[in-house]
DNA sequence: TGCAAACTTTGCAGTATGTGCAATGTTTAA
DNA sequence: TTAAACATTGCACATACTGCAAAGTTTGCA
């Protein structure tokens, strides 16, 4: 019922998630301003108001305080999924935009984000990763749901996230509407792309 | 017609290959053995016969060394898909599988690869990136031929992309057959994959 | 309230990655 | 044979990142 990341009543877990985002805010800002290479971890902890050392208790390397904060499948949701009845990329949807839409929450955060990965290779490859763990999850939830061989399931979430991070791609260049708009519209495509 | 990464004449050529070659087999050896983090660029340089400042005249970062020479879509084929008439996914493994084999030459190589980079992600997110670069020069191929859209282009080229990526990690991970099947049959299943 | 255990921040010293530069050596093409 | 082009190397230097131990905070419990 309540999200364990936004309730927190004691002091430690608070200034702990403020100090994270704090950081976050300000390596993006900083980076998106002179680039990553123009910009140090010591510039970073300074501007955060913490010291260098500090900075690696909360990220393990420089690029790691870019990300956005991961969102999470909702376990009742994954269920509703696994037990659904009305074709697979209907159900699908009903699982993955509650997971998508707090991406689409900060999208200027977002967009610089996607703006510096264009330029750096290995952000880009930190973005890719992400969606990387996200296709493992969703192949285990595909296989519990339709009891295909684990081989299509790998497959099929493949694809799926694929669709998604092509729809989020598109949707933080284009600059309207909601993220889930691109989600529904890529899966659209995905019905219909190799029926030639 | 000739390879020119094959057919060379001069000395300096010759040596520049023959050294890269080197470095990258000494990489994936000494990693694969220590794993990439008790492997240093010094270890590295010292095994393959060169200075430590050489390594990084022939490879930007350490884990540059570990990737596979790049095997480039020959401009014949890519004229020929574009003009093709036949589907579009029939045309499309004529022009991929001859991109693909290469990689399929060194297959212990290419499995201590795969290998090593599902234990550390910055690797992982290496080889993701060279399917990034494929993704993007086969949109534009796309592109060429269908006259969709450049949206749909992107897509398809994603969907793709991502079903050879699946197609290589089957290959790796059985232990038999030729990586052009893996191909075949990953592209069977894109035809089909959301036709419920 | 007060105190011990648990956790956080920080400084410091150390290792590794990666770059620019200039000296020295090798290959090329004429 | 020679001058220009290119390759290798050593050295000095900046930055990323880690382990450890000292000092400061927060917590839960008596």
């Amino acid at each position: 019922m309540f999200n364990s990341k936004v309730m927190m009543t004691n002091l430690r877990e608070r200034r702990r998630l403020r100090t994270t985002d704090t950081i976050h805010c300000t390596a993006i800002d900083l980076i998106y301003k002179y680039g990553l290479d123009d910009v140090t971890t010591e510039m970073i902890s300074k501007n955060a108001g913490i010291s260098p050392r500090t900075f690696f208790n909360y990220f393990p390397y420089k690029e790691a305080a870019l990300l956005p904060p991961e969102s999470e499948l909702s376990l009742e949701a994954v269920e509703k999924f696994v037990n659904g009845t009305a074709p697979l990329l209907d159900d699908l949807v009903d699982l993955i935009i509650p997971f998508a839409e707090p991406y689409g929450k900060d999208p200027i955060m977002l967009r610089k984000l996607f703006e510096i990965s264009e330029t750096h290779p290995k952000l880009l490859a930190l973005k890719v990763n992400a969606f990387h763990d996200f296709d493992k999850k969703l192949a285990m939830i595909l296989a519990l749901r339709t009891k295909d061989s684990e081989q299509r399931s790998d497959m099929m979430a493949a694809l799926i996230s694929t669709a998604m991070r092509v729809a989020m791609a598109r949707w933080v260049e284009g600059d309207s509407g909601r993220i889930s708009e691109y989600i529904l519209q890529s899966f659209q495509e995905l019905r219909t792309a190799f029926n030639d």
